[in-house]
DNA sequence: ATTAGGG
DNA sequence: CCCTAAT
């Protein structure tokens, strides 16, 4: 148990104990301690990394150099080595071409044509595009466009999908006060070179986001950015929420205040079923039918909940999670991609990209794109307003990163590293206060989001962008914890100040009280909602033929009703076999056996052993109805008997005998089979 | 802690 | 696989 202790340590380096034996409880669960790997800190860095990039980005700046923000991410090499024993090599170096093979926006890029059927493929995009902080300004591009024709508003580019009826003159009006008007053209092909274009992770801009993870003491992962040329925003706006991600950054463990004084939520998440990391926000009027009918789909198939999915890099991977949302890790090795120093244990890894599956923005046709812009800036900040954390991901799906849990995937053997993916996703356990809904629902503090946004506001001023609406103040929201998993954020936004009023209104930091305010609703889609996350559902692990061979070889002789000892004998060096799990495993078995090849799924199960499970589930079900009959009769423990010749004989009437006895003999209720098992009979 | 069954 | 009641 000693090793259990090490478990418990949140040390990123755990060590795979070699269990000595199964635990009598296996299943014993409770709380766990959640493996953090510096969790606060990397995600207020990672946080404050996007939205440097969000910010960098809105400048739309033209500004296309290689030089843009580096961060890496460097993880101490017994960390890896702990978990990956040795398979570093998987994490190899991925400088170039990383998004190759890839569905992912960022490789649309290279020429106009394939820009302009991204766009066109917007529904399917929307659920899978990758998240690069892309701007508004390259949004409202694609707001004139889509405006053109039936005024509804698509933002495939990013994930985000914008509907309203917006009007004409306004964009066209703001068009002329944006300061790139090259991201409000209608073609593309004039942003080709805009570093606001989703493309944003393109190898050619070499501006893969970099965390550097150092081990320290105090800090697990210390982000810092490497090299840096762009990165200062050239507008003094942006200086305000450079500031403020400043703050983020030296704030240490994510103290940011406001944002995470819900630690009720966290301790529900504790508990399997209190886990809500679904939240849904939605304003309290209507919207135009076209896009409400839309977003009342969304709402019930999934929203919310962006993550990006860190991946290693296998390509079987980044295809699964194609549309979800994934980052791209790299090892930056020094001495190489899979090389390491002894002397450096350390394994440089590089997020390539992130993205955040989808992000759906519902917005009045009295919106501006500068409205929008902040609409967007506000849900991405309400978002990441809580941090990120690192999931873990098995074979593409989630898994929890408690070490329980990663145990029992088995990462540490080889074979399982190409199915082991990381991801990055909103840190709900501490997510901002006005993200975090009780169970039936919540308004959300109107001044709590008013503090970037106001920052905001003033920068889209400055830009010369009318805001509308500016009034961040009216965010109110009502989250429900939707048993369907929804996950929905309805941002509600006062459109009626919207353009006309005067800037001064717009600057506004002050809350303002929602007063015939029109909603304007943010959508953030999560296609893949029904994840449980931190579910503490165990990963799935199909039993594999040898398994299943072990398992009906021990109920062939012990019977069905001693799990506990069929496990001893079978499976008492497979910790994550459960007893219990090879009672139902032997429960699906019957069922299979009992149903046509047809029906049944998953790995095939060669019909001999099918056979075995019905003759021995057809003995012991006879034998121990008569046990129940005979009161007191001797317990047969093995009475169930494979001959050489392929023949199962059982007898009750010669089942009498010792218990623990493991063989024995039988001539009656023959029941033949493929194949014999000589070994299991010694005598005859 | 196990078993047995339903979900 | 999970959850529970019953041993």
């Amino acid at each position: 148990m000693v090793q259990k202790k090490n478990l418990d340590n949140s040390s990123p380096g755990f060590q795979v104990p070699i269990i000595p034996r199964a635990p009598r409880s296996a299943r014993t669960r409770g709380v766990h301690k959640k493996a953090t790997y510096g969790r606060n800190i990397c995600a207020i860095e990672l946080l404050a990394c996007l939205a440097g990039k969000l910010l960098k980005e809105n400048e739309c700046s033209a500004s296309n150099t290689a030089s843009e923000g580096n961060y890496q991410l460097t993880i101490p090499r017994n960390a890896l080595h702990d978990q990956f024993q040795g398979k570093e090599k998987l994490l190899k170096s991925e400088e170039q071409g990383s998004c190759e093979g890839g569905p992912f926006i960022s490789e649309q890029a290279s020429n106009d044509n394939q820009k302009k059927d991204f766009l066109k493929r917007s529904p399917e995009v929307q659920s899978g595009t990758l998240w690069d902080c892309s701007s508004v300004y390259t949004n409202s591009s694609c707001l004139e466009k889509e405006n053109s024709n039936d005024k509804s508003v698509t933002i495939s580019k990013s994930g985000i999908v914008a509907s309203g009826d917006l009007n004409s003159e306004k964009l066209v009006a703001v068009k002329d006060q944006v300061t790139d008007e090259n991201c409000l053209k209608d073609s593309m092909g004039d942003c080709a070179e805009m570093p606001c274009f989703p493309n944003a992770f393109s190898s050619r801009q070499n501006n893969d986001m970099r965390l550097d993870r150092k081990y320290d003491d105090e800090n697990l992962l210390r982000f810092y950015k490497s090299s840096s040329t762009k990165f200062k925003p050239h507008k003094p706006s942006s200086h305000i929420i450079n500031r403020r991600i400043r703050k983020l950054l030296t704030s240490k463990n994510g103290k940011v205040a406001p944002l995470k004084k819900d630690s009720d939520h966290s301790k529900s998440d504790t508990g399997r079923k209190g886990l809500n990391q679904k939240r849904t926000f939605y304003s309290r009027e209507r919207y135009r039918h076209d896009f409400l009918q839309k977003r009342r789909k969304l709402s019930r198939s999934c929203i919310v909940t962006s993550d990006g999915v860190l991946s290693s890099e296998s390509d079987s991977i980044s295809h699964q999670f194609g549309m979800n949302g994934e980052a791209r890790v790299s090892s930056l090795g020094v001495g190489g991609p899979a090389s390491f120093d002894a002397e450096n244990p350390q394994v440089t890894l590089s997020i390539k990209s992130f993205k955040i599956p989808e992000l759906f923005i519902d917005i009045p046709e009295t919106a501006t794109v500068g409205s929008l812009k902040r609409t967007i800036m506000e849900a991405v900040t309400t978002i990441l307003g809580g941090g990120l954390r690192v999931g873990v991901l098995l074979q593409g799906k989630k898994i929890r990163d408690d070490n329980r849990t990663l145990l029992q995937t088995g990462i540490s053997c080889k074979e399982k590293l190409d199915t082991l993916g990381f991801m990055l996703e909103p840190n709900l356990t501490q997510a901002h206060p006005s993200i975090l809904g009780q169970d039936s629902a919540c308004t959300l503090p109107r001044n709590v989001p008013g503090q970037l946004t106001g920052s905001l506001d003033k920068h889209i001023s400055d830009s010369g962008v009318c805001d509308s609406a500016s009034n961040p103040a009216n965010l109110t929201s009502v989250c429900n914890n939707i048993v369907d998993s929804t996950h929905e954020l309805t941002v509600s936004s006062n459109p009626d100040i919207a353009t006309d009023k005067p800037l001064s209104e717009s600057r506004t930091l002050v809350p303002v009280p929602e007063i015939n305010l029109e909603p304007l609703a943010i959508v953030l889609a999560n296609q893949k909602c029904k994840r449980p996350e931190l579910s503490q559902r165990r990963i799935r692990r199909p039993f594999s033929v040898s398994e299943v061979e072990a398992l009906v070889q021990a109920v062939e002789q012990l019977g069905t009703g001693r799990w506990r000892d069929v496990k001893l004998q079978a499976f008492e060096n497979e910790d994550h076999r459960t007893y219990v799990d090879l009672k139902d495993k032997w429960k699906t078995l019957v069922h299979t056996a009992s149903i046509s090849p047809q029906q049944r799924r998953g790995e095939p199960v060669p019909q001999d052993l099918l056979d075995r499970v019905l003759a021995a589930h057809s003995y012991w079900s006879q034998h121990q109805s008569k046990q129940n009959g005979k009161a007191n009769a001797a317990v047969a423990q093995t009475p169930l008997r494979i001959m050489a010749n392929g023949v199962v004989a059982m007898d009750d009437a010669k089942a009498n005998v010792v218990a623990g006895s493991p063989l024995m003999i039988f001539t009656d209720c023959p029941a033949v089979l493929p194949q014999a098992r000589a070994e299991v009979m010694p005598d005859c």
